[in-house]
DNA sequence: AGCACGCCGACT
DNA sequence: GTCGGCGTGCTC
């Protein structure tokens, strides 16, 4: 009997293949079940080899796919994937596979849901903008990057609307990534009064059952439109027609951990390779975006105006060095959200922490309360009375004493948004208080009916996080305040001017739209009035912004001008990271690159009893970058201090974690 | 990654 | 003497 001999990838984080055999032809990107050492894998076929008898062959126990999970387009994104984001590739499949499949399961067939897309909601007129967007991106329907770049209220989403309905009316599917989970509720609600058949969800917190049965249904085109976060970028599709990837600039669309890829960038791989056209939404794009409209590799496609014709709201610089500060708000804020409240409005306060206060530190020495396990300090909350790490959410007890030098000195520092809402109970009393943060949308639903209460109309302060910036209107809002950005400005790390314009045009793109409120104000408390970034932020216009800080980056040198990549060590012992990193700083030394840092932690020092270091090199190009990197990864391999490390890229990252 | 193998310290 | 701790190296 012939056998036939296969490399296969399997979910390790080591970068090679292993050579099997089977009876029978095997098709690339089918699953099958392999014996690795004492134990047992699923693996992906990469490619039918010819055996290679310096190594003693194992057989492939079972095939566990009648048709290839990775159709050949999105296996040839996957191996794109591996070597840009330069990933092991058995670990870049695996992550694109829902639970069901990688473990050693068959397939099974689900009952067709409701297929029948036929329009039920009544469709709007459209405005010329909109009609104008829609025509340049009917012009083709192969490969080809358009960019929404569309104030809040400007019509985005019925442009996305039309374009799922151009689609199915060719039977083709449509794919919507967004950068969370919470902003897929709304968007169903939306879609579904639109179209009658049923819309699929694929996103982390879906059972296992679930997200197979989405897998699945796209697949076999029963399914034909699809809303799904990072991960439902590789799904497999019977026929599509287009990508469209909402909130283009969110960082959330990088995946920090593992497999560190962007989401968004891979959906641009992903149409290109499927030849079909791509739609990235956002009202505010991302620089890397905008440097792309200007290289005209990407087309721009603008909606300037609200379809309800109101103004966006000016947003205004306070100084707060000139007035006394309680609770980290001025007390000339104070008056003007009394004010506020007093005729019957509402006011929105942006503060992007959560909790009492962030630090719980002592007087007399550097002594901070930090998490045992994270090294990230502790937040002080109120409701808990307890001290509670953001990062695992372990909660600890609160010292009366320091622990460093026993005084009783210890003082929370800081304001998060129980501290807010606390002080402001106290000084509005006739006020209703929402707070809308992590810790009071835990529970399903609860941001949904949270919102639902705060948009009846009646005065009511609400103080939140980001979470206030994503997805969520407040039409009622007549005045927003911005707290807490100094830090970013006197601290800058990765992109914080894109990140900072970005959130305060989303914040002010979200508030007072109904038609009692002709002059919404949203207003920036910072000590650094002549910032320049926020000057330029004064009149809303985000791509006036936007403009400075590309020129900032290319006098600068920094990316999209320059190509980033971070090598990250992993082990249980600092010494370790530090010895290897060194080794890969002297290497990158010699090639006398644009810029190096490090070897210095990560921002998430420690994670489970694990130490993280890293060091961050910029290249003059891309071709540089990949030529390097993989000169790098070939010649580390045989150092003895990778030995002791767990070493990792990260392209194109957006942090220090 | 996960597992076996082996070498060393400590405890019946 | 042997149990178990983890450091090392290998897996088609
Ligand atoms: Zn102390
Ligand atoms: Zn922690």
């Amino acid at each position: 009997m012939k056998n036939f001999y296969f490399n296969i990838a399997l979910p390790l984080p080591i970068r090679k293949t292993f050579q099997y055999s089977y009876s029978e032809k095997i098709k690339k990107g089918s699953r099958v079940f392999v014996p690795f050492g004492s134990r047992k894998l699923v693996g992906i076929v990469i490619e039918e080899v010819k055996e290679d008898k310096s190594i003693e062959t194992k057989n492939i126990i079972a095939l566990l796919d009648n048709l290839p999970s990775f159709s050949s387009k999105a296996f040839e994104c996957i191996i794109w994937a591996s070597k840009y984001y330069h990933h092991p590739i058995g670990e870049v499949f695996h992550s694109f596979l829902p639970n069901h499949l990688r473990k050693n399961n068959l397939h099974k067939d689900y009952a067709v849901s409701n297929n029948d897309y036929s329009i039920i909601g009544e469709k709007p007129k459209l405005t010329d903008e909109q009609n104008n967007a829609l025509k340049i991106y009917k012009n083709s329907s192969d490969f080809k990057v358009n960019v929404i770049n569309g104030v809040t209220g400007s019509g985005k989403t019925e442009i996305y609307l039309r374009i799922i309905e151009k689609n199915l009316e060719e039977d083709k599917s449509t794919l919507l990534l967004v950068p969370e989970i919470n902003l897929i509720p709304q968007l169903i609600k939306v879609f579904s009064e639109r179209f009658g058949g049923n819309i699929g969800v694929y996103h982390s917190k879906q059972t296992p059952i679930q997200k197979y049965k989405t897998w699945q249904a796209s697949a076999n085109g029963n399914i034909k439109i699809i809303i799904g976060t990072r991960s439902s970028v590789m799904l497999p599709f019977k026929k599509i027609g287009s990508i469209i990837v909402d909130e283009e600039h969110d960082e959330s669309y990088k995946q920090n951990e593992g497999f560190r890829y962007s989401a968004r960038d891979l959906a641009i791989k992903r149409a290109q390779v499927e030849n079909v056209p791509i739609i990235l939404g956002s009202a505010t794009p991302s620089i890397t975006t905008i440097d792309n409209i200007a290289k005209n590799k990407f087309i721009e496609l603008v909606l300037k105006k609200r379809f309800d014709g109101s103004n966006p709201p000016k947003i205004l610089l306070y100084d707060s060095n000139k007035t006394k500060i309680n609770n980290g708000i001025s007390e000339e804020l104070l008056e003007l959200i009394k004010e506020t409240i007093a005729q019957g409005k509402q006011v929105l306060i942006f503060n992007n922490r959560r909790g009492y206060a962030p630090f719980y530190q002592c007087l007399e020495c550097d002594w901070i309360a930090s998490c045992n396990s994270c090294e990230t300090n502790l937040v002080y909350h109120e409701d808990l009375k307890r001290l509670v790490c953001h990062r695992c959410e372990s909660k600890y007890g609160i010292p009366d004493n320091c622990p460093s030098c026993s005084k009783s000195s210890l003082n929370i520092s800081g304001v998060g948004t129980q501290r807010i809402e606390k002080y402001l109970q106290e000084e509005v009393k006739e006020a209703q208080i929402f707070r809308i943060d992590y810790d009071t949308t835990r529970k399903k639903d609860a941001i949904d009916d949270l919102i639902t209460e705060i948009n009846k109309d009646k005065a009511a302060i609400l103080i939140g996080t980001q979470m206030l910036s994503k997805g969520h209107d407040f039409p009622n809002v007549a005045l927003s305040i911005i707290l807490n950005i100094d830090t970013l400005i006197n601290n800058p790390d990765f992109n914080t001017a894109e990140k900072l314009s970005q959130l305060m045009v989303q914040v002010s793109g979200r508030v007072g739209r109904s038609r009692n409120i002709k002059d919404g104000k949203v207003i920036i408390q910072t000590r650094y009035p002549n910032d320049k970034n926020l000057l330029n932020l004064r009149d809303g216009n985000y791509m006036k912004v936007a403009k400075g800080i590309i020129n900032d980056r290319k006098n600068l040198n920094q990316p999209p001008y320059t190509a980033s990549a971070i090598i990250l060590a992993t082990s249980p012992k600092k010494e370790s990271n530090i010895a290897y990193l060194n080794e890969a700083r002297q290497y990158f030394d010699n090639l006398k690159l644009e810029t190096i840092y490090g070897p210095m932690p990560s921002q998430v020092s420690k994670l489970k009893g694990r130490y993280k270091h890293l060091i961050y090199i910029q290249f003059s190009s891309r071709s540089q970058l990949h030529k390097e990197i993989n000169k790098f990864l070939l010649i580390s391999e045989k150092w003895s201090t990778l030995k002791k490390v767990k070493a990792m890229i990260d392209i194109d990252p957006n942090n220090f974690y």
